[in-house]
DNA sequence: GACACTGGGGACAGCGCTGTCATTAAGCCC
DNA sequence: GGGCTTAATGACAGCGCTGTCCCCAGTGTC
């Protein structure tokens, strides 16, 4: 009872254990009555192999690390622990665990990070969130131990890109645009825009997508454009840029969830009326958006699919799928919730 | 370069594997000079040791899991997310690695979580969040099986408490408590409350220690006291129900942030200023309880620490402290913000 | 009938460590 | 100085699996 090891599993069902491993890993040379008198003593002993001893005699070791850093701060952990719930779904249905390693942003001791992924975990694959998916020291290391990595809205770094492994995105310069057209079609013209975090691709991204879809054939003015770093004390200071000018915006366009909320606050304070007198919206769809008054217009992504999707990859490939797209864009969709509304 | 091994070790530094792996583990026998030239040798080839082979030969696996429930949701996840943070700082000094688990909580496979646990991973501990730290049927099965578990937040249950581990938590019925007493000394006599999960042992506390402080001499009418479930959802219908009636309390006092906020959310809608007109508290200090407007009063837990505590804890059991103590009881602070004032 | 060939299955050697026990050199007591 | 303990180290056997090589029977094939 207490423990069942192959050996009980191979006495029971009358075979060797090598045997037991073929029918239990799925290898095909196994006829269909031995794999099923396998399978049935396995039960029956309530077996569960070891991952120790898989790892240390295999070449897999059914261990997948999600890297977070601690630049990450407020609101944004919810998208990563939403990232994580998916991977931990992908992992369970492929048999797989889900390790999660931090790391210091400051004290880059990328090696120390690398050799304790490759040597004493020897996890079969990596998956990278910004903005450490895009350090290039980090991803050069991997590379060279041959880890497969995820890296979860990266930089599309052009030639490098194939060889620092597979990514997950959403179009960020599509939501963007989107949402700006939206507040457009409401009949916003004066739209402000909080720029995010200038490392970060995605902030790029959605930056061009706003002007390209605001451009009407005269430039945008600069006053319109804050700098923000995707964190809600840096858009309460952008917000508070683009509200007290004298002709503000009517309507203020957020990098992303956390920093709308930030415009949320400033304008409360400030005694301006959302939406009536001030439109908002930001990206994400962090679950906070929903909860804030009046409820954030913003644009979803899915980010638990994207989870999965990344963990599924690492689990495919290491079983031997050899599938390399360079990134897999996934579906948004805009939310329109009660924080928008035309100009009066 | 690419993978050192103990032997690599051993024959850098002159010694046998056995000397080299008990320089690593810190086990007295090894001369002062022998214990410089080992860990040169390590040092020099970069050498990590490999956790499997670790793990399958010795009694330690270096492995904690956190064990989280499908129940969790929105916001309350932010809790997950901090104490996990907490527990992989404290994995990370102590050369462990932290494994992330999920399960569902309507299909109650515990058996087999408990086998994926105890013989696949093998895992040195499990820190268990509510409420699965409080299911009778998983605990007792880890507890079978030898598994020293950390409970988060667990239901006080006299007699078996102790042999179902050590646990981490607030006093929360002293801080709803205190919570309470931050209103009346406002002058509020009106103060409705939110219940949290009828399951959930620190909802029980929390009113416990909210009644107690109401109590004047004169019971507490019952239109006061609304049921929740510690989702913003069941806040929404509770704070309707508190705000709709003729004559409504002056302050609500909810069992959590993420009902605190749904009262906030009703409040907004019903057009009633938050704190002029009601005035609103809620417990936990959820990243996002800064960030709503109001920015809520609450009490805030050291949950970071809580986790790390958690993680702690079974190292040192593992490594041979003994000490068991029931639980650990980390200290509170109110946090006052701007959503509580003097009623008009 | 000899000759591949193939589907099904076993023997065996590790993977890289730790536990146990044995061994050696030194120190110490009377 | 012989027998004792003690400190420091090594030899060796696994831990529970998977990879590699090998064997054996049946099945065509000319």
């Amino acid at each position: 009872m207490s423990k069942a090891t192959i050996y009980d599993v191979a006495r029971v069902a009358n075979v060797s254990i090598k045997t037991v491993s073929r029918v239990l890993n799925g290898e095909p040379k196994a006829s269909a009555e031995t794999r099923a008198r396998v399978m049935e003593a396995a039960r029956s002993l309530n077996y569960t192999p070891s991952l120790s001893a898989r790892a240390l005699s295999g070449s897999r070791s059914f261990l997948i690390a999600l890297v977070s850093s601690g630049g990450v701060s407020d609101n944004a952990m919810l998208y990563v622990t939403e990232l994580q719930m998916g991977a931990i779904q992908a992992c369970r249905a492929g048999g797989y665990h889900l390790l999660t390693e931090y790391i210091d942003l400051g004290a880059s001791d990328f090696t120390a990070l690398t050799e304790t992924l490759v040597s004493t975990l020897r996890v079969d694959g990596v998956i990278l969130i910004p903005p450490l998916c895009d350090d290039p020291q980090l991803l050069s290391l991997l590379a060279q131990r041959g880890v497969t990595c995820v890296r979860i809205s990266p930089t599309l770094d052009g030639s490098a890109e194939e060889k620092w492994g597979w990514g997950v995105d959403i179009d960020n310069y599509q939501a963007a645009f989107q949402m700006t057209r939206h507040l457009m079609d409401q009949g916003h013209r004066d739209i402000g825009f909080i720029q995010g975090h200038p490392k970060h691709a995605a902030a790029a991204q959605r930056e061009a997508g706003y002007r390209d879809a605001l451009f009407d054939g005269g430039p945008i003015p600069d006053r319109l454009i804050q700098p923000g770093l995707f964190t809600f004390d840096s858009g309460l200071s952008a917000a508070r840029a683009l509200l007290e000018q004298p002709r503000r915006p009517t309507a203020i366009f957020a990098a992303n969830d956390s920093m709308a909320m930030a415009v949320l606050s400033v304008a409360y304070k400030m005694g301006i009326p959302v939406p009536s007198a001030l439109s908002v919206a930001g990206i994400d769809d962090l679950p906070a958006a929903s909860v804030v008054c009046p409820p954030l217009t913003t644009v979803r992504q899915p980010v638990m699919e994207m989870g999965a999707a990344a963990a599924r990859f690492i689990i495919d490939r290491t079983a031997g799928q050899v599938g390399s797209y360079l990134k897999k864009v996934f579906d948004h969709s805009l939310v329109v919730r009660e924080s928008t509304a035309p100009p009066t």
